[in-house]
DNA sequence: CTCCGTGAGTTGGAAAATCAAACCCACGTC
DNA sequence: GACGTGGGTTTGATTTTCCAACTCACGGAG
């Protein structure tokens, strides 16, 4: 049997470990935006440069991030996302959706983003076969691996 | 002026201040669940159990979950997410579908998510004037603090 | 009443990660 | 030939994390 202090398992988890630590979304953020340049990152994030270089490895052995040489001669470098790490960029909608709503003055948000549609972007989780947007109570979650169960859904 | 290491205002930043510390989110994953017991949290997430009291203190204090009393005589208590964290589990749903897209076999997923439409949960993010899936290249940004630039769209 | 188990944490000390500042090195420039 | 720049690495102090053990309040069994 499995020792009983093993973690449920769940995609949320491994996604976590690969992009989880500190300050590696802000990476894909300033690398999303174009800003892929060592020292540019530093700057944008704060991040102390050691730790930048450590999460720049980590995401790039993920298959997150690609390193390119945009210069030989001084030979310098910039990361760019891989199309697995564009794929990530739903999750920093979702952040900035929430932190714009609760953390913000809607009156003064620090960026916006405007869709091709011509209308700043309003992010909104849909389901894919019907369509409409996600709502908690619309979701029932099925475990697959024995002994992890849930409560049912928590209405508030 | 600014100071010149001060990093970009942003809301990811802001919102991962909240909620981007170790375990956090798989705290509010359990929560979610319905899990919201104590020893059920450090079952599940596999996390210390004086961590996850900071964590838990962290969350109820910047309004992500409530501490409730589920029994007096012995006092017991649970974790349930406010309106505000079920806010977040888009930014669950994103997670999850990444992982569960690049980091799992998709015949042999660790939890399936079923929509009240009757069909599996696949979260896709749509804008909410025109009702189409974003993709990245659709996207543009748009700075609000002057002196933080973008490069401008990245194609890969 | 005494002993045992449970839920919800707190405490203590070792191990690991983070931080800021300084350093490095190859190259272009004044 | 000193100076600046980009892209890091090194060093040493500070913070966090980790894990096991401990606590405290209670409820129940014997």
């Amino acid at each position: 049997m499995a020792a009983p202090k093993d973690p449920r398992p769940c995609s949320i988890a491994d996604t976590l470990a690969v992009v989880g630590e500190k300050y590696s979304l802000l990476v894909l953020r300033e690398v999303c935006l174009g800003n892929g340049r060592f020292d540019q990152l530093v700057r944008n994030i704060g991040a102390p440069r050691d730790i930048l270089a450590t999460r720049l490895r980590r995401l790039v052995d993920a298959g997150v991030l690609t390193k390119r040489a945009y210069s030989e001669h001084p030979r310098r470098f910039d990361y760019r996302p891989t199309a697995a790490g564009l794929e990530l960029e739903p999750v920093l909608m979702a952040l900035k959706e929430w932190g714009d709503r609760h953390l913000r003055d809607n009156t003064d948000l620090p960026m916006t983003m405007e869709h091709s549609c011509g209308h700043d972007l309003v992010p909104v989780v849909t389901c894919r076969a019907c369509g409409a947007p996600v709502h908690h109570d619309d979701l029932t979650a099925h475990p697959q691996t024995p002994g992890w169960t849930v409560k049912g859904p928590v209405s508030t």
